[in-house]
DNA sequence: GTAGGCCCTGCCACCGGCGTCAAGGCAAGC
DNA sequence: GCTTGCCTTGACGCCGGTGGCAGGGCCTAC
């Protein structure tokens, strides 16, 4: 599979996925003309990295959950490595949903002030 | 009052004003050498500007805020466009707590997963 | 006169995940 | 041989708010 192909099935460009090999998360073997040339399970390590990119995780903890993946194993986030990136992720989301809705409740106050006195 | 004083006393940095002038935010008479002079009304644009931001206003939504302060408002939010600016953004934020509340759900139930069989 | 502290303008750096252009090699069909 | 479309590397742009630096002027005190 070459790289078009790859980023088509994706879902996403060639430039990401030379992106994503460049921070080391992708593999590619090379023709002898230089093109990559992607085994099946690329795929899925571009649709773990995808789904972990979507849920608010940076490039770099992506890693453990790739790593997982090559081990074999079905998910990416059995792993220790990758639970503790899901904990700490998941008390960050925490933190962010509490801040979020302080400022929700700030907006919404100040908008019911407008329409009237406080 | 010079740039400094302002500075120290918002909590920011002149650094920071100055660009709020770029932008258009702050206004600042000009003393015989260049210095900028800020009246003390200016310091309540400055805080306005902050809460703002902390509420994740781009800067350049903010400015129908100041404008509704310089209009002799007590608060910055009673003014038809600033508030119609606060409905959007109360808008936003709540799809951002929706979206936010599903990556949520998704990392528990996977930290849940990983403990043991779904 | 000089040292230190304030101020000025203008510009580069940063973060992260790409988009996009440049300039070229390679493959396949006509 | 020419076109078309894939591929390659390298490098710059973006966003937004701010930090930080360079190089210089001004003011006060000693």
């Amino acid at each position: 599979m070459l790289i078009g192909e790859l980023a088509g099935r994706a879902g996403t460009s060639a430039r990401t996925l030379r992106y994503y090999e460049a921070q080391g998360l992708l593999h590619a073997e090379r023709d002898a003309n230089g093109y990559r040339r992607y085994a099946e399970e690329e795929l899925r390590v571009v649709r773990e990295i995808r789904t972990r990119l979507d849920a608010g995780f940076p490039l770099a903890d992506v890693r453990p959950f790739v790593a997982c993946l090559r081990a074999g194993n079905d998910a990416g986030h059995v792993c220790p490595d990758a639970a503790a990136v899901l904990r700490r992720r998941l008390a960050e989301v925490d933190g962010l949903l509490t801040e979020l809705g302080a400022v929700r409740n700030r907006l919404a106050e100040q908008l019911a002030c407008g329409a009237g006195p406080c």
